[in-house]
DNA sequence: CTGTTAGCGCTTTCAT
DNA sequence: ATGAAAGCGCTAACAG
């Protein structure tokens, strides 16, 4: 391996020259900068960052952890994250919790070990609050994602679930329907609360009575969605529409409805929060709240590297970017029968 | 910062025992292992795996670099790749190079600066020939996926493109296509000349003439489809059946032409390569040659592992992961007019 | 403008 | 079973 020493023995300089070069620091002059610099390239020396790191306490790497990387939302949050790291000359150390508390732990630990300068965190749910103790023990900064999480103050920025919940349901009453099922996430999960408000809201709005039997919280877990719409529509006074709360959550109802028989949206509307990416939509017909999911990423990393570079004790921020309704052709206006 | 020797301070030892309780290497009496243990809990004490590789030379770090993190097959590529490293104590290092040289050079320097011991290697294409002779002069193991590199030997995971571009356009052929598009990728791509290859192969083997004309390469430019779908509608022999290389050629492909107001698969048949993720397709119509892109991470972190751990410089290995032909409703039988 | 010294946190080697 | 010394590759602080 190349280092410094090998490079100023070769150059007759000190090894400080050599670093000095690498790092524009200093005053040197023009010629063995030139010297060292020719030199560094013939031996194909590369910047040792492990020990560049211990000495300067900083590494330079940004970790992201998010929840799912297979969905779309997560993906493009992730690019967003990366271009703004990047520009600013971090390194993106990515991580893909699925979900799950014990996965997450293990990362929350590999954070710690590789000395992480800031951390982006889309948490599993509330349970997180343990492992985000743990980084801010650590002194880490950090930045919550798209959930935040009860008893933790931080930098965050979020989507404002409650309002994209309330719009997509009064798209839905404007469209006549007045039997809107709400198939949602796990209510230890911040954003399903908050749709869970933002669907009663428009309810009571609306004047329309709260039915406990029309909403459904579902894991992630894959196929439950099949068993959920069972269920709603054996009721007495089953749904016209299906508010779903994500996207892979729409898509999981509505083949099941289909599987069933039941055309979508004539016979029942589906509506949904978190668009797919344009080159994913074969046809894209859903009626959406769709997230900047991009503006998630790049405006997180924002956050996290002022707070690192200012150290400041500034006041805890807190961005909440509206979701945009999209509508198109899930949600249909109720046949009056 | 909480070091060993402030453990060993505490625990009135010295900090080499502290490192033996840490690594669970040499004899040392059960006592102080246990006295030792607690103040580590107790101090929060987290190792610094920088000092730690500083010395060790190794960082039980490996990278993975992709083309497009948005694209499903490579995200299940991507949780194959995860789960097998982490299974196997290695950490895992994501990079997205978006079909990028210059995104890929900066991802390069940084494997080298970060000093990972080994690397995933998904290339953009035949110029990234240069990358990857930088990664073998510093004697970084590497395995390649899914696309290969003229002039470069090493360990990959290969899907078998040809086999399943001859498969998808023998299926429609069996349908009564005789004239059949190939949507393809850029030619500097190795999966792409493949793809071209099986496509060849299967007009020959059913007495089908090759017409140029009816091969388009597009490179991974958004809405090029569209004017690639003009160009070929307008010739005075249109196809019946487009083959698409990719999943993301087929959508923009069905979507210019559903814009343009005809039916797929009633008027034109559309087949493609690589399918979606389940929880992705709303309705799962696209015929494809679905490749098992979990296999591809696993598989290609078994074979970096392997070659890291043996240091031998036993023949390098290829890995062909044949793809399995899907057949749903997007190519239809030929209407005899 | 350039060099010397010390030390970042850890582990290897050799003592004891 | 435990410890002391040296060094991994680099840079801050000070000296010249």
């Amino acid at each position: 391996m190349v280092t410094i020493y090998d490079i100023a023995k070769k150059a007759n300089v000190s090894a400080m020259t050599v670093s000095r070069v690498i790092n524009n620091s200093g005053r040197i002059s023009e010629k063995t900068r030139i010297k060292v610099k020719k030199i560094m390239e013939e031996m194909n020396y590369v910047p040792n960052s492990m020990a560049r790191s211990l000495v300067l306490q900083e590494t330079k790497i940004l970790s992201l952890l998010i929840t799912d990387i297979t969905n779309p939302f997560f993906t493009t949050l992730a690019r967003g994250a990366e271009d703004a790291a990047m520009r600013r000359g971090y390194k993106l150390l990515f991580g893909n919790s699925d979900e799950n508390l014990q996965k997450e732990k293990e990362y929350v630990d590999m954070m710690l070990t590789a000395r992480v300068d800031g951390v982006l965190f889309a948490p599993t749910g509330d349970a997180s609050l343990e492992h985000l103790s743990i980084l801010r023990t650590h002194n880490i900064p950090l930045v919550l994602l798209d959930r935040e999480v009860p008893g933790f103050e931080t930098d965050m920025v979020l989507g404002d679930s409650r309002a994209g919940a309330r719009q997509l349901v009064e798209h839905l009453i404007s469209l006549g329907h007045k039997r809107i099922a709400l198939l949602n996430g796990p209510l230890h999960v911040s954003t399903a609360r908050h749709r869970l408000a933002g669907y009663k809201e428009a309810l009571k709005l609306n004047d329309l009575a709260y039915d406990d039997r029309l909403v459904v919280e579902l894991d992630y877990k894959p196929a439950a969605e099949n068993l959920a719409m069972d269920s709603l529509l054996q009721q007495t006074d089953p749904p016209t529409a299906i508010f779903a709360a994500n996207n892979f959550l729409a898509i999981g109802a509505i083949r099941s409805l289909r599987a069933k028989g039941i055309s979508v949206p004539k016979q029942i509307s589906v509506v949904c929060f978190d668009d797919f990416g344009e080159s994913l939509s074969l046809d894209p017909f859903l009626t959406v709240a769709s997230q900047p999911a991009y503006q998630f990423g790049a405006l997180g990393i924002q956050l996290l590297i002022e707070r690192i570079q200012d150290k400041s004790e500034g006041d805890y921020r807190k961005i909440v970017l509206p979701p945009e309704l999209i509508i198109r052709s899930s949600a249909q206006a109720l046949n009056i029968m």
